[in-house]
RNA sequence: GCGCCAGUAGCUCAGCUGGAUAGAGCAACGGACUUCUAAUCCGUAGGCCGGGGGUUCGAAUCCCUCCUGGCGCACCA
């Protein structure tokens, strides 16, 4: 908002520059930004720097004629300062700083950004596990992650639809159903090996009491699969939904890709793709000219065994995806599954359709650290944590905080030491005690007879301490980052971000006191200052689908 | 061999579009509770931003190259 306002004024000044011959217009690519460092203002710009670079004039004089024309603009700045190799430095004054309260506060839970992607549709996919197995901690990852960046989404203005893509036939879900029929045999007393690269967790068995304690030894004797099958699909369903409800992510569509198969869109996507000769068959399988868009070899899309590979019905879901008509898609994958993205692209720009329209965020892995040592995990072995297991041992708070603390192109650390803590160093409880020492503050105030009284008229001029006044820009600065990290995609940006403001409010509190009885007009200002952080902490929190407790 | 991602303090990681003196948390060390919640704070220490070249007013950031780690490179998903 403030940066938006400091950034017309100096617009007009540039402009008025240009037409005088100052500085050129193509230095129109300047920026304004925050100084790194301390005593170098509020603000700070290039533009002198930019400029001189295309017309071979000294940086510093073109700075001194960027200053003579902003004094008089006075509204905003208090002063202005030429330093290092040109930068121009503002120093705003403290009503501009002091003045964001009230905007904050009347706004409340609706403090936040502006609905710059106003009215856009955009569809994430995230998660799109298949349902062989319990969510695992690379899945939570990436459901934690997607469900933030669809909050995100939304609250800078996107309608977001969020989708569960899911395959439930195929070799996997054979060798699925195998494994429960040998683990159902089993119980029922007859010996029976798994089958090859069958599963071996712990939970078949489950599933596999469950069946015969219901429909007793009834199928021992069928060859069919198929009621196998439906039976792992359901129960390993209920399972993953439930750990989603427990993390409290939401789907608004689960997309099997049968149904792509039904409509007919498999066989669709094959004869575009073969009228425009981008098909042909070798060795009895279909290939798709993958080279023809620069990628290094061919790939098969339909197996000698007449079953598409997975390439196939993806280009055709995305396709899909297109026609159903979103403005953006966004795709949240494991980085294991990189290799598909560049297939995907190609079939969609076969197609017609514009890949540049498809965002791929790609996670990297989890690791999980217990007692300073890594946590071996395999899939094929079971030996994997579940996310329901990680749940219950550090809660749902600590696990989204936790998987939101690192950009998503980083491996992340899960160090279950850390994150178990109930106290001290763990980062979760930090940012959640700031939120619960502020509401004790205003309840504190009340039953102290301190209240705050009228906002419109606190006397917020009061608040000039430097702690104040950092926490002030802090608190501005929110609504601009969120707008940032929505369409970077990168919520680990909100997450820093809280334990900044939630550091410089502890740091505030132990300097300075809120509640006073003797000054009683300093102690409502800062009362206020103290609602609008809680403001800020809450809505950041709840942005992240962290709870904001009231008392810790 | 090829592709993608990463390499920043002892450890885990931020660093946005190239900006000024490189940042946080944890660990270490030394301090602060008769006071609004000490799940907090203050201070100290800790760096060839993997190596080497280049681009320019200016590089952790961009380009080239090499090294190390992870993940891919299926007629698995």
């Amino acid at each position: 908002m403030i940066r938006k306002r400091l950034k017309e004024v100096l617009d007009r000044c540039f402009a008025a520059g240009v037409k005088e011959g100052i500085w050129p217009a193509e230095a129109a690519d300047y920026t304004i930004e925050k100084p790194k460092h301390e005593g170098l203002g509020d603000f700070s710009t290039n533009l002198a720097m930019v400029a001189a670079g295309r017309v071979r004039k000294n940086p510093r004089e073109l700075a001194g004629r960027l200053r003579e024309m902003l004094n008089k603009e006075c509204d905003l700045i208090d002063k202005i300062e030429i330093a290092g190799p040109g930068f121009v430095n503002f120093f705003l004054k403290n009503e501009v700083w002091q003045g964001v309260l009230p905007d904050i506060c009347r706004r409340d839970k609706d403090y936040g950004p502006e609905a710059a992607g106003a009215g856009k549709k955009v569809l994430v996919e995230f998660v799109s596990a298949n349902p062989t197995g319990p969510l695992s901690i690379g899945h939570g990852r990436q459901a934690v992650l997607g469900d933030a960046i669809c909050r995100l989404l939304s609250a800078v203005g996107f309608e977001v639809s969020r989708e569960y893509y899911y395959n439930d036939a195929g070799r996997q879900m054979r060798v699925l159903a195998g494994s429960l029929r040998a683990r159902y045999l089993e119980l029922s007393g007859v010996p029976c090996e798994l089958p090859e690269d069958g599963y071996q967790g712990e939970y078949i068995y489950d599933i596999a009491r469950d069946l015969l304690s219901e429909v007793g030894d009834s199928l021992r004797n069928s060859d069919d699969l198929a009621p196998f099958q439906k039976r792992a699909e359901q129960a390993i369903f209920k399972d993953i939904n439930g750990t989603l409800e427990r993390l409290g992510i939401k789907f608004d569509n689960y997309y099997n890709e049968h149904t792509l198969y039904d409509d007919g869109h498999i066989d669709d996507v094959v004869a575009k793709l073969r009228a425009q000769g981008l098909v042909y068959e070798k060795d009895g399988a279909v290939w798709f000219k993958t080279t023809n868009f620069g990628l290094e070899k061919d790939r098969v899309i339909i197996k000698s065994s007449g079953e598409p590979t997975y390439r196939l019905p993806d280009i055709a879901y995305h396709r899909e995806k297109f026609r159903r008509g979103y403005d953006w898609l966004v795709d949240i994958f494991g980085a294991d599954h990189i290799a598909t993205v560049p297939d995907v692209m190609a079939g969609i720009k076969a197609l017609g359709y514009d890949p540049d329209m498809v965002t791929v965020v790609l996670h990297q892995f989890v690791t999980l650290m217990r007692d300073g040592k890594q946590v071996k995990m395999s899939t094929r072995k079971a030996t994997f944590v579940t996310v329901d297991e990680l749940l219950d041992e550090v809660g749902v708070d600590v696990a989204r905080f936790f998987f939101l603390m690192r950009k998503a192109d980083s491996q992340l650390e899960f160090d279950l030491d850390l994150a178990t803590r109930q106290s001290q160093e763990n980062p979760v409880y930090y940012v959640q005690y700031a939120h619960a020492r502020l509401t004790s503050i205003m309840k504190q105030a009340v039953e102290n007879g301190v209240a705050a009284g009228e906002l419109s008229e606190a006397r917020l001029g009061l608040l000039v301490q430097p702690e104040e006044l950092e926490l002030l820009r802090t608190m501005a600065a929110y609504p601009g980052l969120v707008q940032k990290a929505a369409v970077d995609l990168a919520p680990h940006r909100l997450v820093f971000y809280l334990q900044e403001l939630a550091a410089a409010f502890h740091s505030y509190y132990n300097k300075h006191r809120i509640i006073s009885a003797e000054e009683v007009e300093l102690s409502r200002a800062r009362l206020w200052l103290a609602h609008g952080l809680r403001i800020v902490l809450y809505n950041g929190l709840t942005l992240i689908g962290v709870r904001a407790p009231e008392a810790m």
